[in-house]
DNA sequence: TTCGTCATTGATAATGAATATCATTTTCAT
DNA sequence: ATGAAAATGATATTCATTATCAATGACGAA
């Protein structure tokens, strides 16, 4: 019954281990592998069960699947031209820990992103 | 320009402070008051821009709109029921403002938020 | 090998939230 | 009262996600 198709697990570790399903599928495509759109959500959807990649929301609501125990690291994005930094969020990562004990909660993840303009902007 | 419905804040005040979109509009239909969908989404959106309410996602994607008290605040969620809890975030405010510095963004805002397993869960 | 069963796949349709369009109505200053 | 600008809402559209279902593949038993 595991639908984990590796050749997904291993997409989603090419992009950084950050994508939307939609990504993953035009990804595949644009690679020339064959898959339905539908394996990719039965795929990603498994892998949320065996909690190897576990899934947030992007502004718009569309769901981001994002691997576990990867460092992530934070964006820091221009409103401008759209520009992304990547940054460390150590501060951001003691912060939620300390939260999370503080209010008693388990199994803790958060986001957090930065938006301004750049210098060129 | 202001399109703060003021009927739409009443009734997201009633519905306890928490509603989708979807939900504010069959609410007002159920109680007989004559307003459009798209009218909501613009309320809502309005209120939004003058950060009278915020807006969350459902575990399923869809928008939740919720009232907030003035300060900057962050906030905890349950993955489980959906439970808030505002919390502090001073170490973000600070880890945001020198990420900026240092890449030279200006006019900076930040989104931070920290998701779990409340206790009861 | 051949059959049968059961899991996997993926094209297509359906669902549902959110947004765009646009004609109509309301507001309001002159 | 009149015209311009804003607000409204029915309708259509977009787009991610989920449901359906026929086709294919895997694999053990006979």
């Amino acid at each position: 019954m595991s639908r984990s198709n590796p050749r997904v697990l291993s997409v989603l570790e090419r992009a950084g281990g950050f994508a939307s399903a939609q990504e993953v599928y035009r990804l595949m495509q644009r690679e020339g592998e064959s898959i339905g759109l539908t394996t990719v959500y039965r795929a990603l959807q498994s892998l949320v069960n065996d909690k190897i990649v576990d899934i947030l929301r992007r502004e718009d609501g569309e769901a981001i699947y994002r691997l576990c125990g990867d460092a992530h690291h934070h964006h820091l994005v221009c409103k401008g031209c759209g520009d992304t930094v990547e940054i460390e969020g150590g501060a951001v990562e003691k912060w939620a820990k300390v939260m999370a004990e503080e209010h008693g909660f388990r199994d803790v993840g958060h986001t957090a992103e930065i938006f301004g303009l750049c210098p060129k902007c």
